[in-house]
DNA sequence: TAGTGTGAATTGCTTCACAGCA
DNA sequence: TGCTGTGAAGCAATTCACACTA
């Protein structure tokens, strides 16, 4: 098994409560006690299902999605089992219950809007992707600082001065931002980020924000990625010539 | 804290032997215990070590050094010790020696050669990214099926037809691709690489793949960091207004 | 009977606390 | 004295095995 798993943690864990256990009446429904480690494949389970729903099955095992997914059977039916139970014995789960299930638990059945703050190719890519908006994600906003793209059209929206980012977020009621710069803009952009009252950013440039305990804050960095990978790919390549060695 | 950390593992887990057990006369070097979720770190100190590095600071305490990576310093230091001892007592540790030895860990100094396939917005972020090259890879190839983009420049390289992959990559000797296609295409390239004999690949495409045990896979959806921000995100919006109501 | 749901065992990561050293 | 390096403790995630049920 190659395929990599897991994803980011947050270092401070949610406590965690078992599903269902409606708060005393004060509160807000329950706070829901997934681990992590699940959250952050329950993104990749909801793929797979699409691939069942695309040529119309109805149920599926937990065996059948799991290899879809790239993960053990036994993984996926305890990250389900933190969502309640909703797979039937001897059958499997019914595809679209657990694409609603999964879709209500992240959060999409939200509408999501979305600022994207940098609107170089990465930005454009970004801006291009059409699996947000069939996932509750809206670009609202694009931003620049380079006077040469802002006003310029880029996916239906006009590229905008970041000088406007405080107003332009405030205006379109964005929760969330894309940052996508290059990494001596990005603690200066974040800060305005936070300060017009975002509530997560995802950040694209090469470099570690610092942002308040309240935001939320992922971060994904295109060299880090292929540095794994080398390290991973390298420990195989040494292993390969041990092996050649030995069969010689 | 909202620093997400951590990243992706293995399912299947490499055995860990302790550094410094040279192998009894018969292998290779040695074979490295490091925790994945260790691997998975390192990138991230040896770019807080270039922002030192930057400011000619010689040495670095675990406890500076772990503030602008974003984790704690027992962390850090755990983390570090599986590479060996590279810290003084008293003092900390030494900027440069301790990007060489992360660097040589991560095999940051052999010579990574990486092809690109998928010229889009995403693949020429990427092929215009200045972070490859000052880490060891070089990107060797570019590869895309669109016929009005073959033939183009695009970051000093002539896009050549998809077609060509596998002699393309055989004659580049590349170890490492980078796959930035629609998903529908990505199965098929992906094959295509595992083939030319690749070693890792990397994945963009919102898919999951399929590949032989001796391929190293590591995805990156877009889409996917978004949902899990959102929930993290929603979460925090819960509680804030579990808060606002206990306050009012 | 086939496949879910889940306690229990296991594995591995993180955190703590302090011995040891420059 | 200050800071590293690391056993040991504590936690979280994974895997196992099987009771349960449609």
């Amino acid at each position: 098994m190659s395929q990599p798993e897991y994803a980011e943690l947050p270092a401070v864990n949610t406590r965690r409560i078992a599903p269902g256990s409606a708060a005393d009446g004060s509160g807000i429904d329950e706070i829901r006690g997934i681990p992590d480690a699940t959250v952050a494949r329950l993104p990749v389970y909801l793929q797979a299902l699409g691939t069942f729903a695309a040529t119309d099955t109805e149920t599926v095992s937990s065996e059948d999605l799991a290899e879809l997914a790239g993960v053990g059977a036994a993984k996926l039916r305890k990250d389900l089992s933190y969502l309640g139970s909703y797979g039937t014995r001897g059958v499997g789960y019914s595809v679209g219950r657990l694409v609603t299930q999964i879709s209500e638990t992240l959060g999409l059945t939200l509408d999501w809007r979305v600022v994207i703050v940098g609107v170089g190719h990465l930005g454009r890519a970004l801006a291009g992707y059409s699996g947000f908006a069939s996932r509750g994600f809206s670009v609202v906003g694009m931003f620049d600082v380079d006077e040469s793209v802002v006003g310029s059209s880029v996916g239906g929206l006009t590229v905008r001065d970041a000088a406007e980012l405080e107003a332009g977020i405030a205006e379109a009621q964005a929760q969330l931002a894309v940052l996508a710069v290059p990494a001596d803009a990005a603690q200066g952009l974040c800060d305005k980020l936070v300060g017009a009252g975002i509530h997560g950013i995802l950040n694209f440039a090469p470099c570690v924000l610092q942002v308040p305990a309240h935001v939320q804050l992922r971060r994904v960095d295109l060299a880090t990625e292929l540095q794994i990978l080398a390290f991973h790919a390298g420990r195989r390549e040494a292993a390969d010539l041990l092996a050649g060695k030995v069969s010689s």
